[in-house]
DNA sequence: AATCTAAATGAACGGTGTTCACTATGGGCG
DNA sequence: CGCCCATAGTGAACACCGTTCATTTAGATT
């Protein structure tokens, strides 16, 4: 009964063939120039194969994308196990490396959190388990800790998450989109940003 | 030689069809559903038509953006005839009411603000003249005050301007792109920010 | 050798933006 | 009036896209 065996590995293989060239596709020249004949061409078989392995584009590109949000996550769970003077020390570094990341890995952070309802599928790209709410989760944990401590006096857990989010979700989204503008100095815009919202919050 | 005139007129007629048309089609049904065939279609011309009016379908919709985006600029030159206490009302109000119309009018916000060069053209949409543009110019101008007062100590204008914009830009498109995320209460998350980043940057 | 199963595909469907050689219309002029 | 020419308009094509499905192919089992 080898043989089921080596079946559903040459199987997976072809998957895992399929994942990489639309990795290298995506990462090279963007979402909107990954086609699944393209992909197909690349990996020598007939763009209906890839149907076989995926439910449709979006699925296939969501993988790419919880692959690379899973290092982020990753990265934030490691920085839970140092231990900082403050909670607010521990949530600026959060904060900061979720601005690095989204503007090291523009594709996918496009694709998760930028694309409308008709190009992706926002049930999959917005469940409470993917990668990218997973990432906002450990946010909120942060931040969560701060208000327990009484740092963030008066302030929501939910409502202060969420606003700090936005800020470096508009931070990361216009770098991406307008890398063109005229910005002032990116390291002291998100600075101002990250440090202002978190001295507010503290204000209350 | 009022024939050259009544034909100049009409061809300007004719444009203007095609731009209600677009507009209709735009706004009911979202950028991605607006095709170049449909609004052949609907104006009852062919799609080749459109392109003795218009270069591409990019430049098309820029007008429609452009449009609307004029009425967030001149809003927010009417609130520059208001007289306030203090800059920083004037600022908080001018925030307020960039998230307001980012989320009156989602689609447009989008093609300005949300889409990838490869979608739009980045010189046409982000040239400075250009009304999305001279919407943060307004903004900057409102900070350059509160800068000039000393009531934002320490700051660079420009600096602080882009982090509040990108703020308020953070809130506008997540509330676009997630409209079922489970939002503590907009109202609040808003004034979370705006207020937290004002604050923020006072203290310098 | 015949049969069954799963993988793979060719070809199509219905769309997209855009271009261009061509036709048709109607005003200007001899 | 009839001819000419500029301009408006178009049909058909190009080169793509995501997706589906009836059909073929290949390989293991009986």
């Amino acid at each position: 009964m080898g043989v089921q065996e080596r079946k559903a590995r040459h199987k997976e293989e072809l998957r895992q063939e399929i994942l990489e060239v639309a990795r290298k596709l995506f990462v090279e020249e963007g979402f909107k120039n990954v086609s699944m004949r393209r992909i197909a061409e690349r990996i020598e078989y007939s763009p209906a194969t890839i149907y076989l392995h995926f439910k449709d584009k979006s699925e296939l590109i969501f993988e790419l994308c919880e692959e690379t949000f899973a290092r982020l996550v990753e990265r934030q769970e490691q920085l839970n196990e140092r231990t900082y003077d403050s909670p607010i020390d521990f949530l600026r570094e959060g904060l900061s490396g979720y601005v690095e990341f989204g503007v090291a890995h523009p594709d996918h952070y496009r694709v998760t959190f930028m694309m409308a309802d008709d190009e992706i599928d926002p049930s999959t790209y917005q469940s409470p388990d993917c990668m990218g709410m997973r990432a906002f989760g450990n946010l909120r944990a942060a931040v969560e800790a701060c208000v327990q401590q009484g740092l963030f006096p008066k302030q929501n857990a939910d409502t202060a998450a969420q606003a700090l989010w936005a800020g470096v979700h508009g931070l990361v989204s216009l770098y991406i989109v307008m890398p063109e503008f005229p910005w002032a100095d990116r390291q002291k815009v998100t600075e101002t940003l990250i440090s202002g919202l978190i001295e507010g919050l503290q204000a209350g």
